[in-house]
DNA sequence: GCAAAAGTGTTTGGGATACACCCATGC
DNA sequence: GCATGGGTGTATCCCAAACACTTTTGC
């Protein structure tokens, strides 16, 4: 590429927010730094973005050689979250990320390097970079999805109680919600579907499975009038 | 910056979705093009981006020297809007941009360039690159917002009668709404106050004024349960 | 008095909230 | 029969939607 005038672009970076319920705890995917800076600390997995690659592009080869998670197979959804510019984010020089949020239903298969692990976003490590900013601004926009669509199927087996609908629900949104309500409103959603299989796993009532009707975003609009 | 292995990032650019009511139809900022490629094609404000520079300075700098608007002083709103980095966006080669989404209230007389004009989004020339998709995408998300937030602000003049809201709401979703509805929702969001003042300008029943309580944005939560 | 825009209220249906007990199963 | 989690219903309140006439003013 030619420029008529000199111009040198910032560094282009891309970072992955990747989630994933673990016990009803959501987790996110983190990587200890083998270098500097931040050398040894926790950061969200994430590299340079070439000439000629898309930043999904980037994202998939950087999050697959560090981590060995696979993002177009490993994970469920994937959605570009925001780009983090400012001039000190990264001490080595301006760096521009394009961050992703993506959800997954178990990474921990996939997860072949040392150095990356899932941590609950609720008892996070200390972070290199902004990281820690980041991640909280996906955990908002993943709590504000979860109002409107139908994002909880990225998370979920293909199949699942209510109650563990419920569960994980309350566990990214962080606070208990009413049975009955939960139950009522979902299902007047119309997002799910029963099997006709059940669920029986211990000395008390057998539960029943649902699906999803869709394995792919839906969203509900919201209109003025 | 130093990198550790050859390095070269994509170009970095920022653009600029720039709107405005006009008579009750929404407007955007647009800029016939100088230069190949797309010469004598419209195209939205937008440049490149430097190393060291923030993409909101960049978009200060470009916006202001190409058209003469200036991103501080004449818009009363901004937010980051979508990065967009498909690899054959640009013909001159890979270009990552940075949109930005803009709203003002009146930047006719700071429109200072020859080539620069505000067309209506529903009657748009021909665009550059992937412009016109770019600028479909901030619709949508500006029609979305004014669902549950006071975004409308930014657009209208400090003072203003509810008729006037009404239309600015109808110019921008693309459909009109219930007078009395609108009206008893509207107040209920309290969002505005009223002022002491009516506005006399016709052979008709003068028409109280608002404004709006707050002059940035503020969101209603939607929560679930 | 008439033209033009401002302003106003009621009914109805559906969703949100709050709240507590019975059901099915394994042991 | 008891422990465990699964499953259900009702009353209240508020918001959304549909819908048409009266008021105020300048001329």
């Amino acid at each position: 590429m030619k420029y008529t005038t000199p111009y040198m672009p910032p560094t282009l970076t891309v970072d992955a927010v990747i989630f994933q319920l673990v016990n009803n705890e959501l987790n996110v995917l983190l990587l200890k730094r083998l270098n500097d800076p931040f050398k040894d600390t926790w950061a969200l997995p994430g590299g340079y973005n070439a000439e000629g690659e898309t930043t999904k592009a980037a994202l998939s080869r950087i999050v697959n050689s560090k981590t060995g998670v696979d993002i177009d197979k490993d994970l469920t959804y994937v959605e570009q979250l925001f780009t983090f510019d400012t001039i000190d984010r990264d001490p080595r020089g301006h760096a521009v990320s394009v961050t992703y949020m993506g959800f997954a239903r178990d990474i921990s298969e996939s997860i072949s390097k040392e150095n990356a692990a899932l941590f609950p976003v609720n008892s996070l490590p200390d972070l290199a970079y902004d990281h820690a900013s980041i991640i909280k601004y996906a955990h908002q926009r993943l709590a504000s999805k979860l109002t409107y669509t139908n994002a909880m199927f990225a998370f979920l087996p293909p199949t699942f109680t209510l109650t563990e609908l419920q569960l994980a629900y309350e566990a990214i949104i962080g606070r208990e919600l009413d049975k009955r309500n939960f139950r009522k409103k979902f299902l007047s959603l119309e997002f799910l579907e029963e099997t006709n299989e059940m669920r029986r796993d211990g000395a008390y009532r057998p539960a029943k499975l649902y699906r999803f009707k869709s394995q792919s975003l839906v969203a509900l609009s919201r209109s003025f009038d």
